[in-house]
DNA sequence: ATCCTGAATGAAACCGATTACATCGTGCTT
DNA sequence: AAGCACGATGTAATCGGTTTCATTCAGGAT
């Protein structure tokens, strides 16, 4: 009654053959003459027997999982690219852990890049030391990315999608455009920021210091974000205002907009990653949308091709964004 | 080259000791004296072992992964739970699976319920078949339930809940308050449509046909049911809206509030969640605070205690609910 | 001095599959 | 008729740890 779980001898000792032909029937059915193979069946289905993972990953030398390292599992951001990389997983017959790197000790985290632990790693957080994870098991970074780190990189062009939000507000007419920055020292952040600035810069325009606010891409910090400009002078302050995620815009157009003032008739807003949520809100968002599906589907699929031996090619694949122009930006008010 | 992964048996070597020695050091150090202890610790940082889980994994019938079932990666809910569980999951020194149960080909997600795979497993989709999960692994369920599934049952008090949001209304001075239901079968779209009905009874208040309309917990059928609302003669609109999500109320809100209407002044709004936006958006929902992280860790904490000889008592444990007020209630308006 | 106890350790079985290699018939070639 | 190739299957080694059981030795009891 306790230990009843049947083993491949059981079913090889019913169906009257050695375990190899049991194997061999379950993994490489050709192998077994078509009666014997049907006895196996038989023996199978009598004994409700069931394969032992661990015992064939152990011959195998493989884990079958592949380990998803996220910043902040709680983020809607990441659930929908891990969405992606599950989509990819399950019917290639790996199974995905996920590790949330910022909830405990940051030592455990180096288990996770171990060959007996998972077959591959996918990083979504540009902040891990690189020397960790160097030259342990195949991984590819998504979104963000480790300096330093050779590794394929899954990805979109952050500068490209920046200069999109820039032209965009030029083209309206805006002059005095500011920005909420994401945690200092992210790659995005920073991508982003320095983006930011040139594009500023090439349409003759430049980023005031005290149009630029911190951030960390949280809704709580955009909404200090307003605090802080709705603080302003009216002629000093920003006509429009881009924020490095969808979160903080939202917080921001929330707060403002709970001082009586109007987006985008006081202030236009421009959000980053299009959200499901930002084509809601009053006023929809104007945004960039980031194809966060088929990040995570692509990571997946290219760490997959390298598991099984593909070359250990580190270049990047970037994928294409999209600014979408909804209700929150308008032409600045004349002053 | 190829094999250069130390084993266990390369350490004992180095450290002159046998293999049993080197798995007591590690496993269980107080059986192995104080200078054998630290030869083998020398040996292990010279050799660069690293302990391989799959043959760990397979002496000790176990696998040290415990899966979660999801119905849906993408939303930021269940994002919450998981990262309450993973906190719990990975100082316990397991791991945490995740499975999308909408995503893939369904019968796989059996292949999961499986003792070689996973040592327990969290369900948080109610509509998974009971049979499917009976008697395979240790189990619990959290939030959502599979009826007729006897396992223990991490929850809130769903229709105490609702009798809040009633309550709040009706105290309000609202006498048609209307509702958008979650997915139709779901679990918990019966029990807050049955609680929303009972405590309106006992409020002398019943739901009328008109005033109940479909939706699925997700933004855009918040969104739809605001159409329909908006589509009623403002003489039998209801002067209120309890929505099952807060996903809804906020795809509501901002239907609502395109089309030139507003919240709370032309009619209220009530959530269920308390996602973190609700806080941040305009007007701030007034909603039903679940506790998401604590669900998660009282999950995964009482499954570590099944799975390590814990009784399998399947009674519920149900966690408190909260009404938040914010700015989405007032008095109906004086018509 | 002898016996007993307990701490420290090693030898070998074991977890449950996979697979290299050996074996045994058949049927075909020459 | 001898030789050979090939298909089907069994034997046993193997993956890399853990753990039972036996052994050794030091110190304390008698």
């Amino acid at each position: 009654m306790k230990n009843d779980r049947p083993r491949i001898s059981d079913v090889a000792r019913l169906a009257g053959v050695s375990t190899a032909t049991v194997s061999r029937a379950l993994s490489n059915p050709a192998l077994v003459s078509l009666e014997t193979r049907a006895a196996v069946q038989d023996a199978i289905s009598a004994t409700g027997y069931r394969l032992n993972q661990a015992a064939r990953n152990l011959r195998h030398r493989r884990t079958g999982g592949i380990v998803a390292l996220v910043p902040n599992l709680a983020n809607p951001f990441f659930a929908q690219i891990l969405s992606g990389i599950a989509s990819v997983l399950g019917p290639a017959g790996y199974n995905l852990l996920v590790a949330d790197t910022r909830a405990e000790g940051a030592g455990r985290l180096l288990d996770y890049a171990e060959p007996s632990r998972a077959d591959g790693l996918i990083v979504l957080d540009g902040a891990l030391p690189a020397a960790a994870l160097t030259g342990r098991i195949p991984l590819v970074l998504a979104c963000e990315w480790v300096p330093g780190l050779a590794a394929l990189r899954v990805k979109i062009d952050n500068r490209a999608a920046v200069a999109l939000v820039v032209d965009h507000l030029a083209d309206l007419g805006h002059r005095r455009i500011g920005h909420v920055a994401g945690p200092p020292g992210n790659v995005l952040s920073i991508a982003r920021l320095g983006g930011f600035r040139d594009r500023l810069a090439a349409r003759g325009l430049i980023l005031a210091p005290d149009a630029l606010y911190p951030g960390d891409f949280s809704l709580e910090s955009g909404r200090a974000a307003a605090e802080c400009w709705l603080a302003q002078p009216v002629s000093s302050r920003p006509t429009a205002i881009f924020l490095a995620s969808d979160a903080m815009a939202c917080g921001f157009m929330g707060e403002v907009r709970r001082h009586g003032l109007s987006v985008p008739g006081d202030v236009s807003v421009v959000g980053f990653d299009d959200i499901e949520l930002t084509g809601h809100v009053d006023p929809p968002l104007t945004t960039i949308r980031q194809p966060r599906l088929a990040i995570g589907r692509i990571a997946a699929e290219q760490l997959l091709r390298r598991i099984e031996g593909g070359p250990d090619h580190s270049g990047d694949v970037i994928l294409p964004v999209e600014l979408v122009i909804r209700a929150s930006t308008a032409p600045p008010m004349p002053r």
